[in-house]
DNA sequence: AAATCGTGGTC
DNA sequence: TGACCAAGATT
């Protein structure tokens, strides 16, 4: 029997998913690799995200900012506003810190080993292997979400994630190929993206069909195992919208660690079971009927929504005014989007 | 090392 | 509606 990379390459020669920073299999065969700069950022984009997600970021951060040099020398508040929407903020924040690193001390060209990528700020062990593999070519072996599930069920693994990790990386390891290994790790991805999919996996079509111990053994749709997660609770805040009026919104820039950290929000209370009101302005205030709701990874979140008009003489005790004409609710990370869609046409344009 | 950290789609 | 899931990293 050919060796198991080989069967899935052919596959992949043929069923190559296309993406935007993705260099086809024909191409790469030629000798072609990708733009560093482009996988960098698709991998950090894809961290836990769609592809479908990540297709109008990852252009509209190309268009921006071409070269890690100019991504580098950008404003922060302006790449945090481009990233709204996408999620996991922290991501965006270390996008930037790894540029620079990149530009002040590896004169501007991303390190072509795994080890030295690794060090840089939002590069954890799959993302270094991911730009190891599919930028330089490099033999490293990604293990990801697709990966583990893939592993699992073709060695019929029964083992519990997070514990089985070890296992499943060795496994993989095993079979990562000395040629062609940036297209193998893509291949292993598309595979489990397209075919070996968590729920009602396509065996049928699968590339691995035949050696898949789990499929003989009829266990491929319930694995990989996975140890159970605590329900998400509820909690709640008060979220303030204030409009002064020459058509300003009082806004303000969120703590750089923490959730939403760096990303522009409403002033508002802390979180929890019973939040304490915690006003911005001395005036009056309005309370919306309808509340804005989000869920979050570990939590759902309820906002109040109070909302005021006030003067041009008003001086708020938290964040800051911003003209009408430099604000954007697309800059707002979901969560303060919709509260700004609830409250917004309840306050009076200037 | 278990918790934290978003969002949108799906079943 | 709610739980699960998607190319994880950080602390």
């Amino acid at each position: 029997m050919r060796d198991l990379s080989l069967q899935l390459l052919d596959w992949y020669d043929v069923h190559a998913r296309a993406m935007p920073w993705r260099v086809p299999p024909d191409a790469r065969k030629a000798g072609t690799l990708p733009n560093p700069y482009a996988v960098w950022m698709s991998e950090v984009m894809l961290q836990q995200t769609t592809v479908a997600a990540v297709h109008e970021y990852h252009n509209k951060f190309m268009s921006l900012w071409p070269t890690v040099h100019k991504l580098a020398a950008a404003e922060d508040a302006d790449v945090m506003a481009a990233w709204a929407g996408l999620g996991y903020y922290a991501r965006a924040r270390n996008l930037l810190k790894c540029a620079r690193t990149v530009v002040d001390n590896h004169d501007g060209v991303f390190p072509q080993n795994y080890e030295t990528l690794l060090m840089l700020p939002g590069i954890g062990p799959y993302t270094a292997a991911a730009i190891s593999s599919i930028a330089f070519d490099l033999p490293e072996t990604v293990v990801d979400g697709n990966v583990e599930r893939v592993m699992a069920r073709l060695h019929d693994i029964h083992d519990p994630l997070p514990g089985s990790k070890p296992a499943l990386t060795e496994k993989a390891r095993a079979l990562t190929p000395a040629k062609r290994p940036g297209d193998y790790a893509q291949a292993v991805m598309d595979l489990g993206a397209t075919i070996c999919t968590p729920k009602s996996p396509a065996c049928g079509i699968c590339p691995w069909r035949d050696p898949c111990d789990a499929r003989i053994a009829g266990t491929a749709a319930e694995l990989p195992k996975k140890t159970p997660k605590k329900k998400t609770p509820t909690r709640f805040g008060i979220a303030y919208v204030v409009r002064r009026s020459d058509g300003a919104w009082l806004l303000e820039t969120r703590p750089e660690s923490g959730l939403l950290g760096g990303m522009l929000g409403w002033p508002g209370s802390e979180w929890g079971d019973a939040p304490e009101p915690a006003p911005p302005v001395d005036t009056d205030w309005q309370t919306l009927n309808e509340e804005a709701r989000h869920t979050f990874t570990h939590f759902h979140l309820r906002l109040t929504i109070m909302t005021a008009t006030v003067g041009l003489d008003v001086a708020p005790t938290r964040g800051e005014f911003v003209k009408k004409a430099d604000f954007s609710p697309t800059a707002l990370p979901t969560a303060m989007r919709k509260v700004f869609d609830l409250a917004g046409p309840t306050l009076r344009d200037a």
